[in-house]
RNA sequence: GUCCCCAUCGUCUAGAGGCCUAGGACAUCGCCCUUUCACGGCGCAAACGGGGGUUCGAAUCCCCCUGGGGACGCCA
């Protein structure tokens, strides 16, 4: 039985990265029939927030990610303590009374030396013996563990292939802290086997990580799961991702108007990829997921890509759900969509010319309010010449059914009684409705927004015109 | 500095020794459609980082170089 897990630390909102990792171990246990638990990793007391993990709960919930959980590491301290007992009884972890200023200074010198920083193993019980060392009073000790000196671990990642670590290279890591809390590679480790993960499905950063995990998993005679390690996500600058790129916070993306579907498509394509596909819904993803697809090296994120791909879901959605969402936006406008041009219309007509529901919202705004041209489009298209035609379509307009039929047929008879081009009266004629040069079909446009409101409209601006 | 990993169009990628004259997508550019702007359709341009091997044959395998990323905490 598969069972993957995601383990974010609550230091911070959710981020693009993260998201990733979320959806790759998600996907591959629903592909596999298992289980995707999702673990708190709230062991930093320091930087550990409650806000920060509704934030991933909130984020994990509008991606559509179910999972068993969420389990929390403090929960669990007793058995981290446990197990560290048991290491030590076993004479696979000791306890090491190393002030933290007598290890910066280690590292110091070593760095001077060129050397790559690590812990000398001075506590190391036949070590400390040897050297003398005794305990000093009132210091908390921590408990670290006894790396093998030498050999090396080899593993074999199932995204990377083998991959291979000298023991040397390793030093004796912290596996609990003088207050007894355990640290990262501590708590994953001992969770892990707890909680039966099968599969180690996790960022980049992580692989050096690994061979220590794994002296760990022998030192308690546990089983490997098998790792995988996913690419970082990097910014369109090669950078690492950060605020500079725009949004990295996934809750950011729904601020600004995307769709879940659309912002997992582009997560799942980055770094993995099934053919030529591109567009894909969620339940082909579960179907098509593996990890010998996944991508070995990171990725830049690509905004204009992930912007086509929330156009494509924009305009198959359903006119009432996208309705539904763009109302915020639209409120947020200073437009009332309870009064005026139904907005699942409205949406039905916006909806294949934009982007985002920002930009539906931004676009759909002259359908609840006036907008007043700028001197500028009126100095453009408020012309004495076609000021005769306008006037008399508004008074035909007055008079008939109000369809989108009848307005066009109203519009072509003007046109060929002032021999007129569509466009000469057309354009003025959008300026004055919408205050704007770039609207959907006219006749529809004036049809959803209404006789009353397009004749005052009309009325206003047919002032405005020079005679 | 040391260790680990990676390397195909600007970007995301297909590619498991001959199917590759290297395919798709985004972006860019051009044309068509058109009542403006979009959408849509068609098309152009655009890549195997460099050098050595192995092989009848290499984008695919090996080595070196270069470039990029990551890690070296009582953070995760």
């Amino acid at each position: 039985m598969v069972r993957t897990r995601f383990a974010p630390s609550p230091t911070g909102y959710l981020h693009i990265g993260g998201a990733r990792t979320a959806l790759f171990c998600w996907a591959y246990a629903k592909r596999q029939g298992g289980t995707f638990v999702l673990r708190i990793e709230d062991t930093d007391r320091e930087r550990s927030t409650q806000e920060s993990v509704n934030a991933i709960l909130e984020s994990m919930a509008w991606l559509g990610l179910d999972y068993e959980g969420p389990h929390f590491q403090m929960d669990r301290l007793t058995r981290y303590r446990e197990v560290a007992e048991q290491l030590i009884r076993d004479g696979k972890a000791y306890r090491c009374y190393a002030s933290r200023e007598e290890l910066d200074a280690l590292r110091e010198q070593q760095r001077a030396r060129g050397e790559k920083p690590r812990y000398d193993g001075r506590w190391r019980p036949e070590n400390a013996k040897f050297l003398g060392l005794t305990p000093p009073p009132g210091r908390d000790p921590v408990v670290r563990f006894r790396n093998p000196d030498d050999g090396e671990v080899i593993f074999t990642d199932l995204v990377k292939g083998p991959i291979s670590v000298a023991n040397t290279e390793l030093d004796d890591l912290v596996l609990l802290r003088g207050d007894g809390i355990p640290t990262y590679n501590f708590g994953v480790v001992v969770d892990d086997i707890d909680m039966n993960i099968t599969h180690v499905i996790r960022g980049d950063d992580h692989v050096n990580n690994t061979p220590r995990q794994i002296n760990i998993y022998r030192a308690l005679g546990a089983t490997l799961p098998k790792f995988a390690h996913v690419p970082m996500i990097l910014g369109a600058d090669g950078e690492r991702l950060s605020k500079r790129h725009g949004a990295v916070s996934v809750m950011q993306y729904c601020d600004e108007g995307y769709l879940p579907e659309a912002l997992v498509n582009y997560l799942a394509r980055l770094g993995w990829s099934h053919g030529d596909e591109e567009v894909f819904s969620r339940e082909q993803l579960v179907q098509w997921f593996d990890l010998e697809h996944v991508s070995a090296s990171p990725a830049r994120f690509n905004p204009e890509k992930l912007a086509w791909l929330n156009a494509q879901y924009l305009k198959g959605a359903d006119d009432t759900r996208l309705a539904r969402l763009v109302e915020p936006f639209l409120r947020k406008d200073g437009c009332d969509p309870g009064k005026g041009a139904p907005l699942p219309s409205v949406v039905a007509l916006l909806k294949e010319r934009v982007s985002t529901l920002q930009e539906l919202a931004d676009a759909a705004v002259y359908f609840y309010r006036a907008l007043e041209p700028t001197e500028e489009l009126k100095g453009l298209h408020y012309s004495g010449t076609a000021r005769p035609a306008l006037a008399a379509l508004r008074d035909r307009l007055a008079k008939i059914d109000w369809t989108r039929d009848k307005i066009s047929a109203e519009m072509k008879a003007v046109l060929a009684e002032h021999k007129l081009k569509m466009p000469q009266l057309a354009m003025p004629l959008r300026v004055m409705v919408s205050g704007a040069t770039q609207t959907p079909s006219i006749d529809v446009t004036l049809e959803l927004i209404g006789r009353g409101e397009v004749l005052a409209r009309m009325d206003k601006q047919l002032q405005a015109f020079p005679p």
